[in-house]
DNA sequence: TGTACATCAGTGAACGCGCGTTCACTGATGTAC
DNA sequence: TGTACATCAGTGAACGCGCGTTCACTGATGTAC
């Protein structure tokens, strides 16, 4: 059944099969959407099993894809790493500001921080953060990532700051604010069950420091 | 060549030779110090290279040993890693604890708070902490001992808060303490250059704030 | 003080496996004429 | 409205490598008699 036609029906072979073409980023609606669904994926992964298990194979399991098709949009881990970062990051500071700018001046400062302490009981999220910072500790451009992010985080509380004590030194507000920052970040570690668990009394103690450092009253010191 | 001695010289033939013996920790002198040399190894890989460098093979030629001999003391990876984590949580604690002794009722809480602080200076001992929460984050028995270390930390914390102000609720004391080390362990991410840098102004405020959370005046809120 | 023997300390080679990566390939989708 | 073709989207197999682990082995050190 071999066929002999020389000249047969034109049988168009495609030409040198180059690589996997640039495609850098995803250039069609539909790429966007895969592309966003492998860092969901990758996202899961990380928070559920953590850095270690964050493989190619894992992500594109969790994914439904096969492994050449997630390496068709991140083609080397790194990029996928690079881009599950920025997601993460651009996606928390986007909820710190509206956070900031729906509490601001108007709103109610207590609902705010309960609502950024509400985030502690996710431990998934929790464990992403610890992935983050893991990685910044020994990846220079991770770390560059993330402190850009958390001087924008600081930069929201800040102006948060500025808001509630219209008199005050911008610099001191900011100085505050990263204060804040810092709390609200180890209060992650030992609310979330990584290191400990919220109690009560604790919380309103952190509660009643961290009002202090936007300069509210209630703010300091003497327990119960 | 092939000599036919059915009868010759002795020839002492080892017996069944046995797996590695049981050797669960060092029983000998010299080796609990090769035990703690191949942990000095391990911790410095570790705190330089991060969790995902710590291979079996690194420790070894970081320790200048062979990957066998590595195994002979921890021969499984969990084993190299339980053990490593001990033992950063008890020398940490060890310096907690010496610290709030040498501090205590007498001395000078500030100098105290320096030197604690003085912590976040060494690059490679945050780095090996955001591992210690990355472990926690992800493994049931590492979140254990990790939060058993900041149960301790806090009531070394809780103790010295006591000294100062004798007549609290122990329960208060302790729910200062605990903000008091949340805000340390936040504090050592934003000092460290893993997510930030220390700067003098908000050095003052992160200052003033955890001297606040020990019940000592200078403590809260408006900065400048 | 010997001597026999068990245990301790350390070596070296090999294993199977999962990893990131490469690559040739096919089908679907857009787009120019 | 076709038709040709480039690009996009997705598959499947194979690669070389480093990993944790296993294991047989040797030399050093203690210890009982």
């Amino acid at each position: 059944m071999t066929s002999e036609n020389p000249a047969g029906p034109a049988d168009p072979v495609h030409p040198v099969s180059r690589v996997h073409p640039v495609s850098p980023s995803a250039p069609t609606p539909k790429g966007h959407q895969r592309r966003a669904a492998l860092l969901d994926a990758a996202e899961h992964v990380l928070g559920s099993a953590g850095g270690a298990e964050l493989t190619m194979r894992a992500v594109a399991d969790a994914a439904g894809v096969r492994l050449g098709h997630l390496q068709y949009y991140f083609p080397a881990r790194s990029d996928l790493l690079a881009a599950l970062l920025d997601r993460i990051l651009t996606a928390s500071l986007a909820r710190v500001s509206s956070l900031a700018q729906a509490g601001g001046a108007a709103g109610d400062p207590a609902a705010v921080l309960d609502t950024l302490l509400g985030d502690h009981d996710d431990p998934s999220l929790v464990r992403l953060f610890t992935e983050v910072w893991a990685m910044a500790a020994h990846d220079g451009d991770a770390a560059g990532a993330v402190g850009a992010f958390y001087a924008a985080y600081a930069g929201h509380v800040a102006r948060f700051v500025r808001d509630r004590s219209p008199g005050l030194d911008p610099a001191a507000a900011h100085s505050r604010a990263e204060v804040f920052v810092m709390l609200m970040e180890g209060a992650a570690l030992f609310r979330s069950g990584i290191a400990g668990r919220a109690t009560p009394a604790t919380d309103a103690v952190l509660r009643r420091t961290l009002l202090g450092l936007l300069g509210l009253p209630g703010s300091e010191g003497g327990a119960a």
